[in-house]
RNA sequence: GGCGAGGUAGCUCAGCUGGUCUAGAGCGGUGGAUUCAUAACCCACAGGUCGCGAGUUCGAGUCUCGCCCUCGCCA
């Protein structure tokens, strides 16, 4: 096996506001690194994927306070909302972070001492306008917009010194443009890399990281490890997480130290990835577009001041508008985890993260959560493409072949040679290609176009079947002669167990494919056609008995459908749905703050 | 105000360094063919001023300038 096949690979989410409820764009993003964690597992690579919860800013402790909570009761009883509402999303993620937990703060904290050793973290004044109405600095450009008065209460700001602690982002200026522009941190999309180069090119100053605790302050949130008079801010801690979770000796692997010899897995074959040498580790953070700065420019240079590896890639996401809409509290059109659940319950879980990987806000521009545009993507997609397909193979072989998979007598490439008419027939090379190219898309975080691979090649099967027609060579006497492409010649009833040998078998590697979007669905039709490679094939996270490339192998002698084994007709995987009927969960009744 | 992205078929979008673009895909729509299948699948059909105006060039969605919109980031 390639060594880059078993590269660690390392996928985070941003941690989560633990004062926010669960609603789409949480899911979203999480939807993409579980479905990019999925394919790199079954690409056969070792994953380790990441999500949680950001429990120490301060309105948590007011919001707890409101409720006569401890702020931990409010923020454990919030996590647990993050919690189930993964859990039914499907997400794999391989362990959950609340920022409150000691494995954080301990570790946290001492980074953040090791960079006050290296003089990258200091002492410093800080001046601005304070809101003390609101108890917090506003920006000079919304002070002057407000001509200097609270742009919530209207009473007059205060100008304000004090002493912070800063993080010298200065320092990496020249750096941090260095390894943006060569790709060493791959900023994706690339709308979003020039966007953050051209701010850097506008200069780096020195960022607070610390704030001094006042007097009816709630002991809330992790304090300077040197000076405790200071808590440190919230999302300069929160980045910490990435690290502080994976830095222990079992998990260190996903985060290599520098020092470490990295190996070079040297350029392996065929999918090894597009940019990049084999050599880095493959850590990828996704975001939504508001924090990227955050993660493409505060964390590296953070992390590069620690001694440590800037992760490989930064891919920041647009946003979800409903219905043509920008979701807005106001409008109170926010998509929440209630609503995905009722449009699972109609569609099923599968449907809904497939409408979402597949036609998300992905790249830089913002996708729209419409209904209409749920329903025809569902039928277009999933039950007159991928479904009926398997539906009808299946029955052909059911009808033809007493649903056992055809025996095609050694013939298993037999379309597959010569003749350009039916060159898009060259089964094995089609998959493999098909393969190959997902595969690079998984490594490219475009999601889309890994999904579309594995539809156009459920596709290529459709037509196919229109090509070969076998319900009519059925009809035809079984020992007349069938002529086939490139002047060769089959009987009948061989020639028909050709294709729909053919047809299974291209419909199971394109299953392979489809699983992260879809683990549920296909480890079914996995089941109904008796070849999972799922380690348990009831469970569609039990982990593959062999990495993709062996699973895709086409007539693989003990991978592929092997001749004999019984194939279950099952349920349609896809019922086809009526885009006449209502939105299922319309909102309005739940009109929540 | 500064920086950036974008305005291409009814909808969602591909079109990298200018010439296989006499402009493409998917979805929707229309017509046809077919019956294995979930009224599915397959085939054909889009005459779109590639935002507007000018320029560079033998040749421009593709480069330059101006203008009009939309959006993002920042101040």
């Amino acid at each position: 096996m390639p060594e880059s096949a078993t590269r660690p690979c390392y996928i985070t989410t941003p941690i989560y506001y633990v004062n926010d409820r669960p609603h789409i764009g949480h899911c979203y993003t999480t939807l993409l690194a579980d479905v990019a964690a999925r394919a790199q597992r079954l690409i056969g690579r070792d994953v380790f994927f990441l999500t949680g919860t950001d429990e120490h800013a301060e309105k948590v402790s007011k919001a707890a306070a409101e409720r006569g909570l401890s702020p931990l009761e409010w923020a454990t009883q919030n996590a647990e909302r993050f919690r189930e509402a993964f859990a039914f999303m499907g997400f794999s993620n391989d362990d959950f972070v609340r920022t409150t937990e000691d494995r954080h703060t301990t570790r946290a904290s001492a980074y953040i001492q090791k960079l006050v050793d290296s003089g990258d973290i200091e002492l410093g004044d800080y001046e601005g306008w304070y809101d003390p109405s609101q108890e917090e600095y506003v920006t000079e450009s919304t002070a002057k917009e407000h001509d200097y008065n609270s742009p919530v209460t209207g009473k007059p700001l205060e100008k304000r010194t004090e002493q912070n602690y800063f993080f010298r982002l200065d320092k990496y200026e020249g750096w941090l443009k260095t390894q943006i522009e060569s790709d060493a941190i791959r900023v994706l999309p690339e709308a979003r890399k020039n966007e953050v180069l051209g701010r850097i090119r506008q200069g780096l100053q020195k960022v607070p990281v610390s704030r001094r605790i006042k007097e009816g302050d709630a002991d809330w949130g992790i304090r300077m490890p040197n000076d405790p008079e200071h808590r440190i801010y919230v999302w300069i801690e929160a980045l910490c997480n990435y690290l502080t979770i994976v830095d222990e000796p079992d998990r260190r692997k996903y985060w290599p130290k520098l020092s470490s010899p990295v190996t070079d897995g040297g350029g392996g074959p065929a999918g090894s990835g597009v940019g990049g040498g084999a050599s880095k580790p493959s850590i990828t953070h996704l975001m939504a577009k508001d924090i990227l700065w955050f993660h493409a420019v505060i964390w590296p240079c953070m992390l590069h001041a620690l001694g440590e590896q800037p992760p490989a890639t930064v891919y920041a996401h647009a946003y979800w508008i409903s219905e043509g809409r920008k979701m807005s509290k106001s409008l109170g059109n926010f998509i929440e985890i209630d609503q995905l659940r009722a449009y699972a319950d109609k569609f099923h879980l599968d449907a809904v993260r497939w409408f979402l990987t597949t036609q998300g806000p992905l790249g830089a521009t913002d996708a729209d959560f419409a209904h209409a545009r749920f329903v025809e993507v569902y039928n277009a997609d999933l039950a007159n493409g991928i479904g009926n397909a398997a539906s009808r193979v299946g029955n052909m072989i059911v009808k033809y072949f007493e649903g056992k998979v055809p025996d095609t007598g050694g013939e298993n490439h037999w379309f597959g040679v010569g003749d350009s008419v039916t060159e898009h027939y060259h089964w094995n090379k089609r998959c493999e290609q098909s393969v190959s190219i997902a595969s690079d898309w998984v490594d490219e975080i475009d999601l889309r176009r890994f999904c579309e691979e594995a539809i156009k090649l459920a596709a290529t099967v459709d037509r196919f079947i229109n090509d070969y027609r076998p319900f009519s060579l059925a009809k035809l006497d079984p020992n007349a002669e069938f002529e086939g492409p490139s002047k060769t010649s089959l009987k009948n009833r061989q020639a028909l167990a050709v294709v729909l040998y053919q047809c299974a078998e291209a419909l199971r590697i394109a299953s392979l494919l489809l699983w992260p979007a879809m683990p549920t669905k296909m480890a079914e039709l996995w089941r109904n056609w008796d070849c999972s490679p799922l380690n348990d094939p009831n469970d569609p996270d039990s982990g593959f008995k062999a990495p993709l490339a062996e699973l895709a192998t086409w007539a693989h002698p003990q991978w592929g459908l092997k001749p004999g084994t019984t194939i279950c007709k099952g349920d349609a995987l896809f019922m086809r749905a009526d885009p006449a009927e209502p939105a299922p969960g319309a909102p309005g009744a739940s009109g929540g703050e």
